[in-house]
DNA sequence: TCCTATAATATCGTATACGAAATAGGGGAC
DNA sequence: GTCCCCTATTTCGTATACGATATTATAGGA
């Protein structure tokens, strides 16, 4: 625990919390941490080798994001996964890019709609090679992108946040899901109003895109889904 | 201190960390801690009757509510009030109403239709009568109403936390804009369309109708919004 | 007079300690 | 055999203590 810089030189004072707090949230993303698992304070601290004190920080604020539940007394729970609120989610994050698309398409920077165009080509060339690999990496790039390229530091932030929740259930919906033809189609009527600098256009249809989306990706529930309970245990029916 | 309930029958266990952040949040919304000011933990541990370790944990809260910004080995400071962020503030808060109108008209419910006509009447009143205070406050529950009935906790939530920033220069712009007219014909064309089940006509018009108010808002700025500076004193220029 | 370096002070970050509530386990009664 | 109650242990909420860093004041020199 000692072991932080002793040279106070350059890139010293790094709260603990600010170590701990990734560490967790990447846990409970890749699901190391599973929705439902109980959060042992004294457990947590012994694993990470810190004290109680910036744990708590950290918790409140994962609490804060929604990523953990903490009752009064009984402690911290990692956010049990529910559809209906996933769907909120889904919702909030039409919203958040239904905006960005919005900014970005009054603003037709050239940079920006030359990079959308090359992650097109990136999805439809992925799409005919059948990788899907690639083809969800290309799709995370273009929304990613979109969100970057609004400007809007509120809205980023508001999707980053919305984005680990999705996340969360990827493991659970890559491999279930063939959104391929559809969304390309829905990417470029997107494309074609940001180009256009359609505000409106853009707007409506990155809404509609995510919507469908949502439908696609809730519409088939996939089992796991409810975190960690007895009675659904993997291999177990 | 140790005032707490001794009956621990009903409404035993309430941590001090939910006593205390609602009163520093309101405390930094009303700008009784105005914007820019250094928050010493001792300080308000002695004013609050409490220890630092629940602070903090409202501390680390606030931040992350962007309401009040941390820096490693200085301490926590009120988060400053900037132009940029405020408007992006705003179109952040256009992207959550617009989907909470798009999903209150594809709902139809009755009894929220019923509601809205109701306050718009009580807008059209309050004009009539030029009491601003009024119109003011049905137009706050006219957007309250619309995004509370949409039945969305997320985009509940983050509207909320929007909100909060938006009240923090309340005081400066109530007095300052009057935004009647204009305001009452958006909000009929909201209306319009939600009555119509009118999905993507409510979400654009929502959007545009906050785009105005933000122009409005931020196009004017006013006298003490840069926080508690030195320069700008009240009076001063 | 202004700048710099050094020392004193205040404040932060983290660890630890303590009281209280919740949970778990065992024994007894029905 | 089942249910309930009581006790023991764990875990949480909060306070306090300590080391380290940032800030401020002070004194000296240019």
């Amino acid at each position: 625990m000692r072991d932080r810089q002793d040279k106070p030189g350059v890139a010293a004072r790094r709260p603990l919390l600010e170590l701990v707090l990734p560490v967790l949230r990447d846990a409970i993303i890749n699901r190391t941490l599973p929705p439902g698992e109980r959060l042992s304070e004294s457990d947590i601290c012994a694993r990470l080798g810190i004290s109680r004190t910036p744990l708590r920080e950290a918790l409140r604020i994962l609490e804060t994001e929604g990523l953990v539940t903490m009752a009064a007394g009984v402690g911290a729970v990692v956010t049990p996964i529910s559809p209906p609120d996933l769907h909120d989610r889904f919702d909030l994050l039409a919203g958040l890019e239904a905006i960005a698309a919005a900014r970005v398409a009054g603003r037709r920077d050239p940079e920006t709609i030359r990079r959308i165009l090359a992650i097109q080509r990136e999805m439809e060339s992925a799409s005919r090679q059948g990788s899907r690999e690639e083809y969800y990496k290309a799709n995370d790039r273009f929304h990613q992108t979109i969100v970057e390229a609004a400007g809007n530091e509120a809205v980023l932030n508001a999707h980053r946040t919305t984005m680990w929740h999705v996340y969360r259930i990827r493991h659970a919906t890559n491999t279930a899901n063939p959104l391929g033809p559809e969304a390309a189609r829905h990417h470029e009527a997107i494309i074609a109003a940001v180009i256009a600098g359609d505000v409106d256009g853009a707007f409506v249809s990155m809404r509609r895109h995510l919507e469908d989306v949502s439908d696609l990706v809730l519409g088939r529930p996939v089992a796991g889904w409810f975190g960690a309970t007895d009675h659904d245990a993997p291999g177990a029916g």
